[in-house]
DNA sequence: CTCATTGCTTTCCATGACGGAAAGAGTGCA
DNA sequence: TGCACTCTTTCCGTCATGGAAAGCAATGAG
């Protein structure tokens, strides 16, 4: 019993998107600076990966200014859960999970 | 205990290549036509990407003349099994594994 | 108020990947 | 010699991607 349909989505396979999925899959938000460290790309690259998400209605983007600072905060959005969730599950049956 | 050391591999994430891998990796070898049409691809693309494995160290092609028909077989070399091992295990470990 | 800084976003640009279509090439058979 | 089968290679247009740099909004310093 497999509890999502397996699904391959292009918008998630590209390594940089993968991994912001994968992080954020993980927790309920994530800052854009942690997301944009621990992927390891610049600010302008992580940006153009996000808006890709965000329109394709994956991703969350809530800005909010937290001990005066600007704090952009990502999150993946229910839909956004679903299809890394079918993604994933893609690629195990793929790679021969 | 990981079996193998997770490493993104650029050259077998793409879809088309990773297919191509999975399908090797589940046996000992399977024809050009095999693949392609489990793939889902055109004759010239997938050369194209049995090149890019090829010329990888990750694809041996082998070349036999079986009843009256050419007919060429893929496997993947050893190389090949570990690197695919090795990106499989790297994708469990970005997708939370 | 003005300026500099922080924290992204957008634009510009060069490169490279990719697929479809079609021409090529090697082999066997009539 | 001609034809069919099975890939291979070339040609071509398109799209994705990253780096660099300019843009912009918000905040704090002077």
């Amino acid at each position: 019993m497999t509890a999502v349909a397996p699904r391959f989505d292009a918008v998630i396979h590209p390594p940089p998107r993968l991994q912001v999925c994968g992080l954020l899959a993980a927790v309920d938000t994530m800052d854009f600076a942690a997301v944009r460290d621990t992927v390891g790309v610049s600010d302008s690259v992580l940006s153009k990966h996000v808006k890709q998400l965000e329109e394709a209605g994956y991703v969350r983007v809530r800005k909010a200014t937290r001990a005066s600072r600007l704090r952009t905060s990502l999150a993946l959005t229910e839909q956004g859960r679903a299809a890394f969730a079918a993604h994933v599950a893609e690629l195990r049956r793929i790679t021969g999970g």
